[in-house]
DNA sequence: TGATTTATTTTGACTAATCAAAATAGCCGC
DNA sequence: GCGGCTATTTTGATTAGTCAAAATAAATCA
C-alpha cells in the first residue's frame, strides 16, 4: 500500500502536470510539497523504483500510467470529501481544504464509494474543480478568466483556483463563488485593476488582475 | 501534537483500564497493539516523557488526566465515525471497525463537533458501546450479559464487546443486536451452551458461553 | 571559451517506530 | 535460600522520511 506520504507526491505531480506530458522540474515538486529539494529528489526515486514515477535525472519526474491512477484516486477522495464537507455538515468552505488533505489518506474506496452516491455523484467540488470520475476520467476544461473574460459580457463563474483559505474567504466576501453571474464592467490594465458587476444593483467590485486570474468563468447562458 | 501511533497507544491503554486505577501490563499492552514487548516499553517509555503516561517499570503503565483526556477524544472519534458510518452511509457494521481506525487519527474536532450534531448526539455506537461525551466523561455501566442474566427472564441487548467482523456478523445472522429484546430459555453449564429465545415464535438460538458472554444486556423494562 | 550562477543530486546525520535477540528482575517452588 | 520460569527491559539493527550542506551538472553570460 501506498503511504500517506506517497499519496502526496502522486497528487502533487498530478495537479503540476494535469496533461501528464510534461516533465514536471524537481524544485517545483520539492516546493509544493514544502521539503528540501534532496528530499524530493530520494523520494522520486523511491517511487521510481515502484514503479509509480519516471525520473529524467536533471530534467523532471511525470507520473507512470499507475502513479496517475493512484493520484487521480487521491484526487477523487479529496474532492468528494470537502464535498462532503461543505454540503453535509455545512463547514466554510475556506476551511475544508485542510481537512481534506488528512482525510483523503483515510477512507477506503467503499467510503468513498458511498459519499460520492449520497452526494449525487457531483461533477466539481464546491470550489469547481473537476472531480475525477472512478474510472479515472478528469473531465478539464480550458475555461476564461475574469482577467481575460470579454468585457461587458455575462459570464458564470465556474471556479476559483487559488485554495487559501484567505483568498477563498475574500471570494466568499464579495459573493464571488462558483454559480454566480457577473459582468466585467471596466478593465484597467496599466493599473493592473478591473471592475466585477454582479448582476442587478450591487455596487461593482475591484479586483487586482492577479486575483482576476484565479477565477474562471464560462459563457453565461 | 501526537502521532497517530500515540494515540493508538493511549486508547488501547484506555480500553484496557477504562476506571483508569489499574496498572496494565506491559504485555497486555503490546498484545493489544500487536507490537513485541520491547517495542512497547520503548514507546512507553517515550509516552511518560510527553506527560501521557505513568510508568512503574516491571509493574505496568497507566494514563495519566492529561493522557486520558486524549485516549477519551480518540474513542470519541472513532465511535462517532462508527455511528456515521453506519446510520448515514449504511455500512455493513460489521466492517465499520477497521475502517474507523483509520479515520479516528484523521479526522479534526469541529468535524467531530459537526458529526456529533449531525447524528443527533448519540450516547452508544452501533455496538452499543458508550460514546465519550465532548467533555470526557464515558457513561460505562456494569451490565449482566447473555452468560450470567436470569433465566427466563426478558431482557435487552445494550452492547457486543467483540468488535470483530466475524463475530459481529454472526450476531447480525442471528438478530442479536442492541436493542433486540430475548430470553434466556436454558443454559447447560456443562456442555457450555446455552438457549437464547428471541421474542416470540422464531426458533430459539443456540450459543456458547464465550459468545453470550460478550453479549451485554439490560433487563426489558 | 571560460567563469558564474542556478538547479539538482549526493552524502551524512537525525527522528519515529519497529523487530530480534540477549540481559535482567521478580517470583515460585521446594 | 537457591534454581528456574516468565515478563520485562536493553541493545543493536532496520525502514521511511526528512534536513543541512557539499558536490556536480547544466545553463547563462561575458
Amino acid at each position: 500500500m501506498a503511504t500517506s506520504t506517497v499519496e502526496n507526491y502522486l497528487k502533487h505531480l498530478l495537479l503540476l502536470a494535469e496533461d501528464g506530458e510534461a516533465l514536471v522540474p524537481m524544485g517545483a515538486l520539492a516546493a509544493a510539497l514544502e521539503v528540501v529539494p534532496g528530499t524530493a529528489t530520494t523520494m522520486v526515486k523511491a517511487l521510481a523504483d515502484s514503479g509509480f514515477v519516471q525520473h529524467r535525472p536533471r530534467l523532471g519526474v511525470r507520473l507512470t500510467p499507475e502513479g496517475r491512477r493512484v493520484a487521480l484516486n487521491v484526487l477523487r477522495k479529496h474532492r468528494l470529501v470537502e464535498t462532503f464537507l461543505v454540503h453535509v455538515l455545512k463547514m466554510d468552505w475556506a476551511k475544508v481544504h485542510d481537512e481534506a488533505e488528512q482525510l483523503e489518506h483515510a477512507i477506503s474506496d467503499e467510503v468513498l464509494d458511498r459519499l460520492d452516491a449520497l452526494l449525487g455523484h457531483p461533477q466539481t467540488d464546491p470550489h469547481g474543480d473537476p472531480i475525477p470520475s472512478r474510472q479515472g476520467k478528469l473531465h478539464s476544461q480550458v475555461y476564461a478568466t475574469l482577467a481575460t473574460c470579454t468585457l461587458d459580457r455575462s459570464v458564470r463563474i465556474v471556479r476559483i483556483t487559488d485554495q487559501s483559505a484567505e483568498f477563498l474567504r475574500f471570494a466568499e466576501q464579495h459573493g464571488l463563488q462558483p454559480g454566480t453571474a457577473v459582468r466585467v464592467a471596466d478593465r484597467n490594465l496599466p493599473a493592473g485593476l478591473l471592475a466585477v458587476q454582479k448582476s442587478g444593483k450591487a455596487p461593482a467590485v475591484s479586483l487586482s488582475l492577479v486575483a482576476a486570474g484565479k477565477i474562471l468563468v464560462e459563457p453565461a447562458r
